[in-house]
DNA sequence: TCTGGGGTCCTAGGACCC
DNA sequence: TCTGGGGTCCTAGGACCC
């Protein structure tokens, strides 16, 4: 039995735990660059404002029905997530982190031994809202049932329909039809917005028709295995275990970085600095969850909302690392340089950037062999092993001085521009606004809310 | 003027190998 | 005239998720 705890609206109930003036106002959060709506109060909601709406689209109505604005604050969200994680991870016996706000729960074989003593999988559920709530300040919702994809539906049926206390449990068969009949086959989990077209046009609404399909019918229309899963999870058959999140973090097979620029860029040099400021942060990434990566994909695009630019408004070039994984920085840097050569159109606005990092191993895994003179097949020469490993006391050294000082405190020289006429610090030109932000409340000394 | 970022899984064609 | 088959790796891209 799977359980899948959901947090309500997750970026406006971290504000609202240190903003108690926001509960019951429609509150927005906006994306990087406060480019548009990612998160929204129930009452936000109420007013029609959708996912993904631009702020410049909708700013003369959050002025006038005075929603509270803000920035999106990735540290105050990470430490918040962490904290919820942390309590489910103390109460089941397996959490795999979902995303920032989602997590699975493995919940087989508890209901046994739970009924005797302390009630059913719904009470459990219930004390699990109801602990997160007290310990986080976060209101979340728990949908329990036989598969994922059924514990999802059962979270959202939970959500919409505030009878139910936050809490849904299809524990039979009866209970499952009724809950497959609720849901349009567009909020089913694994059905985006083309699936939802194509199987309207067939006659398929509900999650209930969709439940009905044919194996081979599923494969044909809904990406092939992927589809033929949907189906069977739908049903009650259970596809997907539960990858349960080792000591509360995620363990990424991929790390990417990016972000659209604060302004248009067409100089080689700020790309490029963008590239390696991207790059610096992913392999920070790569190092903290003590991997190597041994491809590198680099990606430039240009604006796609202008009238003028024409498709394809991005490319990408992906390199296997010749000299094998790494996590050295300034390895990646030199290989991402070239990638971009390769990418460069000159006289091309560009818009934004990318850096991502896979085939990710822990060190030693691979290569290491190589070092003994083994006879694998694939190996590096002695001085492409030395340069694949490059310094990884200098990468150490780096990043705890990041850590203690604050991050970006001591960079690669090709993510730095040129100096400014003073010692103060300019933003790159690459980098972009946060003009709502709220303080760091949970990381920061100096953030800390005061309490009189 | 102004339109997010970070992931997962799967497919498919070409290169290359035996 | 006529030219195999199967496997893996690499790379790019599409669909989906939050």
């Amino acid at each position: 039995m799977f359980g899948l705890v959901d947090c309500n609206n997750f970026y406006v109930s971290c504000e609202r735990v240190f903003q108690p003036r926001l509960e019951g106002r429609p509150v927005v959060i906006l994306s990087n660059n406060d480019g548009c709506i990612i998160s929204r109060s129930a009452e936000a909601k109420a007013l029609g404002l959708k996912m993904g709406d631009p702020y410049f689209q909708v700013k003369e109505q959050l002025r006038r029905d005075s929603v509270q604005v803000f920035s999106s604050n990735y540290t105050l969200y990470g430490d918040m997530s962490r904290r919820v994680m942390h309590y489910l991870g103390a109460t089941v016996p397996g959490v795999e982190i979902y995303s920032i706000d989602e997590a699975f729960l493995d919940l087989s074989g508890l209901e046994q031994h739970l009924t005797p003593y302390l009630g059913n999988l719904t009470d459990l559920a219930q004390r699990i809202r109801v602990g997160v709530k007290a310990r986080t300040g976060i209101p979340v919702c728990v949908g329990v049932a036989p598969t994922k994809t059924l514990a999802k539906l059962a979270n959202r049926l939970a959500k919409k329909d505030a009878g139910l206390g936050g809490v849904l449990y299809l524990d039979s068969a009866r209970r499952r039809a009724w809950a497959l009949g609720q849901v349009p086959v567009g909020d089913v989990w694994g059905v985006g917005r083309q699936y939802a077209q194509k199987l309207t046009a067939a006659g398929i609404d509900s999650a209930a028709d969709l439940a009905r399909v044919s194996d081979a019918w599923a494969r044909k229309h809904l990406g092939g295995v992927v589809g033929a899963r949907l189906v069977q999870e739908l049903q009650g058959r259970p596809c997907a275990g539960l990858h349960p999140s080792e000591d509360g973090t995620l363990r990424r097979q991929s790390i990417s970085c990016s972000r659209t620029f604060g302004q248009p860029l067409s100089a080689f040099a700020d790309v490029l600095a963008a590239v390696t400021a991207f790059l610096s942060r992913a392999a920070e990434k790569l190092r903290r969850q003590d991997d190597m990566a041994h491809v590198l994909t680099v990606y430039i695009s240009k604006n796609r909302f202008a009238t003028n630019v024409l498709p394809p408004f991005s490319r990408s070039a992906t390199l296997t690392l010749p000299i094998g994984p790494t996590a050295d920085t300034r390895v990646l840097v030199s290989y991402a340089r070239a990638l971009l050569r390769r990418l460069w159109e000159p006289g091309t606005v560009y818009h934004k950037a990318g850096v991502v990092l896979d085939g990710l191993e822990p060190p030693g895994t691979g290569q290491q062999l190589d070092l003994f003179g083994s006879s694998a097949p694939n190996q590096n020469t002695r001085e492409e092993e030395v340069l694949a490993v490059g310094r990884p006391d200098l990468m150490a050294s780096l990043d705890a001085l990041n850590q203690r000082f604050g991050r970006g405190t001591v960079r690669l020289a090709s993510a730095v521009l040129p100096p400014a006429p003073q010692d103060k610090a300019v933003r790159a030109p690459w980098e972009g606004q946060a003009r709502w932000r709220s303080p760091a409340f949970t990381t920061r000394l100096e953030d800390l809310l005061i309490v009189r």
